[in-house]
DNA sequence: ATTCCTGTTGCAAACGTTTGCAATATGATT
DNA sequence: AATCATATTGCAAACGTTTGCAACAGGAAT
């Protein structure tokens, strides 16, 4: 039934005076009834309902937005550190991002995804946050940006950051405690016999840092020797041949191995098969994060696992509550190990 | 050197007017100035840029975009089908989410993200392109809304679609021609010695349907009996039970599987050895997409390739183009076999 | 009949930018 | 010296909503 002339009706009613003079009254009162305002007559309300619907007719979110001075638009932000190609689609953040993005829209506010390179572009927080164009930030990982992060905390409360927590800091972060992440897998290599334990990954990115230096709590706490760590790229090309060849100076020598997520022990797992060690037999491996890929694995992983719908849960709750004025503290979530077959 | 003082003098400087009084120059100018418009003296540019970098002023993007009907952002939209849960997080998504994000950035613009289900909201589409928020959008995925794309391609340009492409149709997208990546599977089972062929996937959406009929084709032209669809969900925990069951009817009859995605190639790689049957010796197995995964798994997957970085460029380039009034053709993106262990 | 509510509406000024047009200054040309 | 072109700038009207305030109607209370 909807005929050309019905599309012709439809594109004449564009704004909110348009609306206005079909229904004839003011702009002010469609704007009123159209906002769900009480102090609307039921009737006319329910006429203006009508013709909206009919002509499918939507408020321009952009002059709603600049009048009222918010914009129900929520930033949220990637920064890429030097290992600049493989973050974003790192599996972890496609996940957190994907919960982000559900629980964003429950409450009704919409999402702005931004990467940048911190790097090229120093002033990248700020002008996210100037743009005008969104109410509030979520930083995803503080990636190497400690400081600039806690700058801008200092002149901007509606932030919130998905990272490691670290004492005394002035920016509200959400996060796993990396750290007891980090103690529990190294109590479990050690509990399985392992005595001389590797880390590895990338030691640099603040997450990271803490949870080598939970394992290093461990082996420290048990006379154990330091753990070793292996530096590797996140990006799985670079990572694969890393690996191998850390594992070709140190194989032997090791028999305990943390990977920092679980991407990097898959990895593991695959160059360990190469070189004819037998996982957990010879060498025992546990990851982090609990990805799906753990399950997948052969033999399935043992791993730390981060809850991620609770994480997005924290950074929309608390970025809500500070958008209402409230000063919130920061949230650090527990770790739990998934006991699987590599240790 | 930043005092006190500082931090109010930025406060200060919120509107282009602030800067304008600073400068002892109209607002219009101002507003030439930063915009880099030819016809505004040198030093009256530089004086400007120079106070607007001191106070770290950027120009309200709302108010920008509402005056000059463009906003800079381009919408990306995630149709859910009944699946729902899972797609976000399908790694295929992501990773084509990640591409678009840096493709959009370089040229300019910025992503608005949304997910929606069509099914509880059947106005997902006009509500995000009428919301005034956004200069065009991309769609991820036609689910099962394809009759609801076409309609609103009939009126609205500035759309493009990730999926399928159907003989006729009226809205422009970009994809891998899923048919003939159905046949290169097929064609490559078949050469290794399998007769009786397996589909693994939900035959429901429309580029999974086109893979299964790709394989169908081919064996129908080598007279072999038709490929039978063994239909599964897209998330692991479900599917891995489904793939369970499938087999555990089917499984000696089979000869060749041919999966939808690489995720679920991986869950019948797992699910097969358990019981036990070698692969590729018993049974040959080939995936689709080409994830990171394909190359974990052991044996490493042989797979059909889509080159996802060549899609969000086509995505980007032809919704650009769009927007500067060009009428454009659809993209389809040729697979790849890459022939690893598995088949 | 006057006053005073209460409930509903209209008026008009914002929100912060952009931009067509007019105004001015400056120098070049006649 | 008058005229004209050019280069810069200012003015003010948009863009489409929202919202404080005033206005009005109708009825209730005096």
């Amino acid at each position: 039934m909807p005929g050309p002339e019905d599309k012709t009706a439809r594109s004449q009613v564009r704004t909110i005076t348009d609306l206005a003079r079909l229904a004839g009254v003011s702009p002010g009162t469609v704007s009123r009834a159209l906002a769900g305002k009480s102090l609307v007559n039921t009737q006319t309300r329910e006429k203006i309902e009508a013709l909206a619907r009919e002509h499918g007719f939507r408020p321009n979110q952009m002059a709603s937005g600049l009048r009222r001075q918010k914009t129900g638009v929520i930033g949220v932000v990637i920064p890429l550190g030097h290992d600049t190609r493989q973050q974003i689609s790192d599996s972890f953040f496609m996940t957190l991002l994907g919960f982000l993005a559900d629980e964003l829209t429950t409450h009704g506010y919409d999402l702005m995804l931004r990467r940048v390179v911190p790097e090229s572009d120093p002033d990248w927080l700020d002008r996210f946050i100037g743009s005008g164009m969104i109410d509030g930030v979520i930083v995803i990982g503080q990636s190497d940006q400690f400081e600039r992060i806690e700058e801008v905390a200092d002149g901007y409360r509606s932030m919130v950051v998905w990272g490691n927590h670290t004492e005394g800091q002035r920016h509200c972060v959400v996060g796993t405690d990396n750290r007891l992440g980090g103690r529990l897998a190294a109590e479990r290599l050690i509990a399985g016999g392992a005595r001389r334990l590797a880390f590895v990954g990338d030691t640099g990115p603040m997450e990271f840092a803490a949870r080598f230096a939970g394992a290093q709590d461990v082996a420290a706490r048990m006379g154990l020797p330091p753990v070793l760590p292996l530096a590797t790229h996140l990006s799985p090309d670079r990572a694969s041949e890393e690996i191998a060849a850390h594992l070709a100076r140190h194989g032997r020598a090791i028999e305990g191995i943390f990977a920092a997520t679980d991407t990097l022990a898959a990895l593991c797992l695959t160059q360990l098969r190469a070189l004819g060690l037998a996982v957990p037999d010879d060498v025992k491996l546990i990851g982090f994060d609990d990805l799906p890929i753990a399950r997948q694995t052969i033999p399935p992983l043992t791993t730390v696992r981060q809850d991620i719908a609770a994480g997005a849960r924290g950074l929309v709750d608390l970025l809500l509550r500070r958008l209402g004025g409230e000063t919130t503290e920061s949230l650090v979530l527990p770790p739990e190990l998934v006991v699987r077959e590599t240790a």
